[in-house]
RNA sequence: GGGUGUAUAGCUCAGUUGGUUAGAGCGUUGCCUUGACAUGGCAGAGGUCACAAGUUCGAAUCUUGUUACACCCA
């Protein structure tokens, strides 16, 4: 016997770990040639669960259980990456407690101790996967430093390398100052600062006296300013260009040029141009052939090609002392407020500086084509749709991609140098080497180049380097293309870009899933962003230890509507909890009264109405699941599969079926006793396999506590098929019928507050035979869910009953003297009211000759039969109004 | 500044190609400890579908504009 409530918390370990004995989640489980392969968006080794983790592996794990019912070969890749600049954090912030630095160690030393860290804490998230119940193959779990992983990665630059894709450039790079590395523009965050602009006047060479101002947000970059620009427009300044000016405080003499970078419009007009300092003043340079002065270091302080009075000057104590020397020239113009946007490292959270190195970069302009085609062609789809439009702008706007990082941890870049300079790149030493010899005719030393490679270069690789590329393996062949990546929008550009072009360029055009569905954000219950300074963070095992890991999974997809983000509601989760609690009370109902799985029971064979009846909702219920999870109409649509089952099983199965279940249940028809309680455990039995994928726990748990021997757990039974003529019209028009004649008669007796507890009269008028013969064979049913006494058929009314009209016939309820009459009158006017306005509407639509004419027959003809019923309702009302006027 | 969304019941949201008397959950009101379940049952109230114009026989749904909010990019 089952308890009387579903307790999670005993529940979900013992069976993750059952299913983990039996390799439930592992591929190649089955013979099916027909594989379904996800890949998880591998999380930052250093991470924590958090709630659009939740929702990412919910939606995830849903499909892949849902494939691993329909018996296809499933792959769920699990792992995660290194995450360079994090996990480098992490390690050198312990070391800090010990008072060292990485330095201290030197490289090789620190690594070591970053797999130390890693084989200790790295990947708890993986672990915190379990309690969601994610179903990962965990034997394959992958690693982006692992071994193999790595030789992908080595493989990949030096193809990509002798392609021509990949070049060393010394170019303006973001370049965080804290942890000495170049960063990409999406690890950049543009924040709105409230700072100044200054006005200094810089003078002319030559002309005693003449000034031009320049405007600038950043003062200490004039050390380096090797130009002034103006707008070739500009009627002020037009005889300037050419001239020079002589830089304040450093006495440089620097031209003045014409470029059309510099607006007219803002500040003096004038630009001071620093090449070496800013992405706009580079470009400028470039054209007008100006010197490019590195004015910094590594740490962005000034270096010495400055004055001697600011050289090892932090840039901003630089700001400050510069603005003064330049006050105490008389230089300064003037300053202003001014708002204007600032670079910070989204790690760091210190300001970029657009700094001069040499780098590694990838040509992503010439790798975006073939990913710009996939998505304009189809073979691969966004869902929704509209995040295609994001993928395009960025894909046709590509700037090169910077991938070498001056960190100690991750893929150290295969590339040497030898004694002059000259690039090696190969996978191996031993391979360089001989490159070198080839080269040089003769051993020279080579070195190799210190950096890394961005993290986001060996996360491109996922779907292809987790199955074992570059070696041609069985698994490779059998579960790439994988098919639907599932992920947040905020990593399209990081990873969802990066993965197409490397797939598309490495796995022969072939893209790297068919379907990208794109989830929503987790918000606060109040629409808020949810982050640690905000402190309204909410820990997605806080809610799992309250209300179970099923209750949170169903709330993630019940809310997954597309293009929606997901607002947390402790209030939903704690709905769907007690969804668990009612389908286990079903069950138990179940139990009790002995419905079993029977042998050689057909479910589609039966004879009871009812029960014919609720075989059809079944099979309706799983259609809408099966389509809505299966992706080929719309999508994915999460919502809507889990609307459809929690509103069967609760609605339909729990409301109707089982409280008319319980007629025959009490009764005395063995057959019928007998159908029901096979055809109940059958229904129950549809209702833990389809909503399994949602709610695995409490469904693993009854299916293996139903008294039934069970062939398999319910993880790898089969998704049910149900033949095509599932739904019989006849059962289900007769069981519709009465749920509206139930519902009628409750709705009347509590308007009209008869006591719930009364037994009242039925009087059944002017019905078909059709529905006279529902009514008989009904009568046990509707007697006891509408608490009546007894019934006659076509019966002179007696004064005083309350009335109305259903299908056709009057129902009436007689009370005699214990009925307010003013208050049934008053209610059916109301009625009469409310038809008499439906009516109004459907006559306006039909009587106009253009509706008639063009609208579709069947929608003309729809709207003729629901006057014609409406004109038969309202009659029998105005008859049942009429009778009591005569009272 | 450019772009993309969103606006439907008190709250949070569904509403698939235009044809419903516009739905759900929560909340709320009344009744009910009826033999699975009070983490429950039954019944009800509650909406000018942001605003304006247009297309159409017909608009929550399509178009344009306005307003508000959100996000992305510069």
């Amino acid at each position: 016997m089952l308890d009387k409530s579903y307790r999670p918390q005993e529940v979900e370990g013992k069976l993750y770990s059952r299913w983990m004995e039996q390799d439930a989640f592992a591929c190649g489980r089955n013979e099916s040639e027909d594989a379904f392969t996800i890949v998880i968006p591998p999380p930052n080794v250093t991470g924590k669960l958090h709630m659009g983790h939740a929702l990412n592996n919910t939606l995830q794990d849903i499909l892949v259980r849902f494939e691993r019912m329909r018996g296809k070969d499933v792959l769920w890749q699990p792992g995660t990456d290194h995450a360079g600049i994090a996990t480098q954090m992490v390690v050198e912030r312990q070391l800090a407690e010990q008072g060292i630095t990485r330095h201290d160690l030197g490289r090789e030393a620190f690594i070591e101790k970053i797999w130390e860290w890693k084989e200790q804490s790295g990947g708890d998230i993986m672990g915190q996967l379990h309690r969601l119940g994610a179903s990962c193959d965990w034997k394959r779990e992958r690693f982006t430093m692992d071994e193999g992983l790595s030789k992908a990665v080595r493989k990949v630059f030096v193809q990509l390398y002798k392609e021509g894709l990949i070049y060393r450039d010394k170019r303006l790079v973001n370049w965080d100052p804290k942890f000495h590395t170049a960063i990409s523009d999406l690890e950049v965050e543009q924040k709105e600062v409230n700072s100044h602009m200054w006005h200094f006047d810089y003078p002319i060479e030559g002309e005693e006296g003449r000034f031009i101002t320049v405007a600038t947000t950043r003062p200490e970059t004039m050390l380096g300013d090797s130009g002034v620009a103006v707008h070739p427009d500009d009627e002020r300044y037009k005889d300037l260009v050419g001239k020079f000016v002589i830089l304040p405080l450093v006495g440089r003499r620097i031209p003045i040029v014409a470029d059309e970078y510099a607006d007219p419009e803002q500040g003096s007009g004038a630009v001071k141009i620093t090449p070496a300092h800013d992405f706009n003043d580079f470009e400028v340079g470039k054209r007008a052939n100006l010197e490019v002065i590195n004015i910094m270091d590594d740490n962005a302080c000034l270096n010495d090609t400055v004055p001697e009075e600011y050289r090892g000057m932090d840039r901003f104590d630089a700001r400050k002392k510069i603005i003064q020397d330049i006050e105490k020239l008389g230089l300064l113009n003037k300053i202003e407020d001014h708002t204007h946007t600032v670079p910070y490292g989204d790690r760091s959270g210190v300001v970029i500086e657009p700094y001069l190195t040499d780098q590694w970069f990838a040509d992503a302009a010439t790798m975006a084509q073939p990913a710009i085609r996939a998505v304009e062609n189809g073979s691969t789809k966004f869902v929704p749709a509209k995040w295609s439009n994001t993928y395009y702008d960025w894909m046709r706007n590509i700037q090169p991609w910077c991938i070498s990082r001056q960190l100690w941890w991750g893929h150290r870049i295969p590339a040497w140098f030898g004694p002059d300079g000259f690039i090696i790149v190969e996978e191996t030493e031993e391979e360089a080497k001989a490159a070198a010899f080839a080269h040089y005719g003769k051993e020279v030393e080579l070195f190799r180049d210190e950096d890394v490679l961005d993290t986001w270069f060996s996360s491109a690789l996922w779907p292809f380097s987790t199955l074992g590329w570059p070696d041609k393996t069985p698994e490779l062949e059998k579960y790439y293309q994988t098919d639907v990546l599932i992920t947040g929008f905020d990593i399209i550009f990081f990873w969802v870009a990066r993965m197409m072009m490397m797939g598309l360029h490495f796995l022969e055009e072939e893209p790297p899933f068919h379907t990208v569905y794109i989830h929503a954000l987790v918000r606060d219950e109040h629409g808020a962003k949810m982050s640690k300074s905000k402190g309204n963070v909410v820990d997605p095992l806080d809610l799992v230890d309250e209300y179970g890991a099923d209750a949170l999974r169903f709330f993630l997809s019940a809310s997954a509507a597309q293009g929606r983000d997901v607002r947390l509601s402790e209030q939903r989760v704690e709905g769907y909890r007690n969804f668990t609690t009612k389908l286990w009370n079903a069950a138990r109902f179940c139990e009790m009264n002995e419905c079993a799985v029977t042998d050689g029971f057909d479910p589609f064979a039966t004879v009871q109405p009812v029960n014919r009846w609720i075989v059809g909702e079944v099979a309706k219920c799983e259609a809408a699941v099966r389509e809505a999870l299966e992706g080929k109409r719309d999508g994915y649509r999460f919502n809507d599969a889990s609307n459809a089952i929690y509103s069967f099983t609760w609605n339909v199965f729990c409301d109707w079926y089982l409280e008319l279940a319980k007629i025959p249940f009490l009764g005395e028809d063995e057959a019928a006793k007998a159908e029901t309680r096979a055809t109940a455990a059958w229904v129950l039995d549809q209702i833990l396999k389809i909503l399994h994928p949602f709610m695995p726990f409490i469904t693993e748990e009854l299916w293996g506590n139903l008294g039934v021997e069970r062939a398999t757990d319910l993880i790898i039974a089969d998704w049910p098929i149900y033949p095509e003529n599932a739904v019989d019209a006849e059962a289900d028009s007769e069981l519709v019928w009465l749920q509206g004649l139930v519902t009628g008669i409750r709705g009347v007796r509590s308007e009209m507050n008869v006591p719930a507890g009364a037994k009242i009269p039925l009087i059944f008028n002017e019905g078909s035979d059709l529905l006279k013969g529902r009514l008989d064979r009904q009568w046990n049913v509707i007697s006891r869910l509408a608490r009546l006494e007894s019934k006659v058929t076509d019966a002179e009314l007696p004064k005083g009953s309350l009335q109305f009209v259903h299908d056709g016939a009057t129902i009436a309820l007689p009370l005699a003297g214990a009925m307010d009459l003013g208050a049934e009158k008053a209610r059916l006017q109301k009625e009469i009211g409310k038809m008499g306005g439906y009516m109004t509407g459907l006559n306006k639509k039909l009587g106009n000759e253009r509706f008639v004419a063009s609208a579709p027959e069947e929608v003309v003809a729809g709207e003729r039969e629901k006057l014609a019923e409406a004109e038969v309702k309202l009659a029998k009302l105005q008859e049942a109004a009429d009778r009591l006027s005569e009272l």
